[in-house]
DNA sequence: TGCAAACTTGCACGTCGTGCAGAAATGCTC
DNA sequence: GAGCATTTCTGCACGACGTGCAAGTTTGCA
């Protein structure tokens, strides 16, 4: 798909700059009127439409509007993978994928502020797509459960990297419930998630985990 | 609902029975034609007419084509619950989750051993399927949640008992993953992945977890 | 400039999922 | 067991969903 590139920097073609352009407007698009009228209320058309392209347009970037409630974007899962591989060589897997997945967080807050205060918004309204946000693998597990499998020196198919793996994705939507109800940032919570399961879960925490 | 009972033994009216009754043929019906064709090219009008049911009469018990595969038991939140209550006292929260859900899935298993094996199947030909099952909340979250903050003495919006049971709804994905590839038994994989969980993710287990 | 590949679009078609209202089955009381 | 309330089943209608296909349009590249 990339035919150009330099030392690992990709050049970007147009025609990719518009299909994530187009990608966006659509999960924006999404977005906005489901954070107004519920998603339920919301038909495919009216998205499409709000985005400028056609309705089969919509369906050749989304399986439905779950999906474009929920993955917003294609590459996080190398990218978290490669946040992974970068992590200094003497943190456990854990402490890697852990700093990872904060550092991955903090820059798309930054970066996509609105989008993310949508989406609050959105699954304030529907807990139930939270759930299945991580169903259709937003974190890509495959490429994390890779990365981990990696570094610890064990198969992809072992119980470790796979418990790793889904356990975090656990705590990533535990942290997202609770930001959705909460005022205090989605870094905090999540780090604080991550904490509890770090810590084992055999013995309760004595000290507040509120 | 129950109008008749009798020192919490509750009998069963036959409109009650019916209702299960009706509710397994089409689960049954749903995973033995997914197994046989493929869950997406298997019609709803398809699975009722092997139910003996109207099509109107599925759309009553389930949502659609994947809540007949996925939730097979609406009861499984209040009774695990109540085995989570049972566990001796000394028992942490984790250690009474992990038992209470052992014994669940050991008494599932002897109880519809074939709906099992069918939804092995059929899993193994959707994956994505998986993570839809914990989607929908097939172990009814809440009541775990509440079971866990119960007997932690910790409140049902603190982190750890959200953490504890979102970290064994995933161990449990884990679990059903490998036995949907693997030649073991659930209960060992599922044995396996809340052991890794137990013993706190920081560490790569030395032995095994294979 | 021109060809190939990728993307968009409209159309058709079958399926999904729900509201509604009447028919049928069941529970309960007398 | 007759009668009434409640629950469940069923058929119908309707809008939305999701995909295959073929033609039109845009972009990449030589």
């Amino acid at each position: 798909m990339q035919k150009c590139s330099y030392l690992g920097l990709v050049t970007e073609t147009l025609r990719d700059r518009k299909k994530r352009q187009t990608r966006q407007a659509l999960v924006r698009a999404t977005l906005r009127l489901a954070a107004e009228k519920g998603l339920d209320h919301v038909t495919v058309e009216e998205i499409s439409t709000a985005a400028d392209v056609s309705t089969r347009t919509f369906f050749n970037y989304f399986q439905g509007k779950d999906e474009a409630v929920a993955s917003s974007d294609p590459e996080a899962g190398p990218r978290l993978r490669d946040r992974i591989r970068n992590q200094p060589a003497q943190h456990t897997p854990f402490e890697a994928l852990k700093k990872a997945l904060l550092d991955e967080v903090a820059d798309e807050l930054t970066e996509d502020r609105d989008l993310w205060l949508l989406r609050k918004q959105v699954i304030g309204q529907h807990p139930e797509l939270l759930a299945k946000v991580f169903a259709s693998g937003e974190l890509a597990e495959r490429h994390l459960v890779a990365a981990i499998a990696e570094r610890s020196g064990l198969a992809e198919t072992d119980t470790y990297p796979m418990m790793l793996t889904a356990a975090t994705g656990a705590a990533f939507r535990v942290a997202m419930a609770r930001w959705a109800c909460v005022e205090r940032p989605l870094g905090e919570l999540l780090g604080e998630a991550l904490d509890v399961l770090g810590a084992g879960l055999s013995e309760v925490p004595t000290q507040g985990g509120s």
